[in-house]
DNA sequence: TGACTATATACCTATTTGGCCAAGTACACC
DNA sequence: GGTGTACTTGGCCAAATAGGTATATAGTCA
């Protein structure tokens, strides 16, 4: 799982999705890969549990499976703050 | 930090200093690959400021810089059992 | 100083990962 | 069926990572 997390782009989509579904298209534009690209981040997240997806017509939605990802995320935060000290 | 601590080697680094500080050759015996190997994940390690070493004499000793990690590793923890569910 | 122990670093190789492009698939609408 | 949109998958290349061996460094002790 972590392994699925430690990547910047990777981030950035689970942060998004932190605060609600989102098309592909949409996670696309907000990291700035190409669409396949983050597509295959996506199906890495998938593989891992950590996202659902849901087709929607043509759009593909994707989700937090695990919204308590997001408590992992604060206690990150917290770690890094910590560590400033 | 996600890239630092998504390794099996450094993980269970991290975990066997979470119970205490140790020496390289003890670490090197845990995980069972070679002393460099082990080096080199513990510098990376320490790169990342998670752990921090100490000489005595000839031994090195390592320990975690950020305590705090380890609640990371319970919240990580919680996550997982979570998404057993 | 020289031998010995414990660790670190340099260098090389093999594997994994991340990126893009091109081709394929799924769905909607005409 | 044909076209368009949204995404996924396969292929390929470049870069990063992890592993080992050989060499260097730091410290101890005779």
């Amino acid at each position: 799982m972590l392994k699925a997390l430690a990547h910047e782009s990777r981030l950035m989509i689970v942060d998004r999705l932190s605060r609600g579904e989102c098309s592909v298209g949409e996670l696309t534009a907000l990291v700035g890969n190409d669409i396949s690209t983050v597509s295959k981040h996506l199906a890495l997240l998938r593989a891992h549990g950590i996202v659902e997806d849901r087709r929607q017509g043509t759009t593909v939605y994707y989700r937090l499976l695990t919204p308590c990802v997001c408590n992992f995320f604060t206690c990150a935060t917290q770690v890094l703050k910590e560590r400033l000290r």
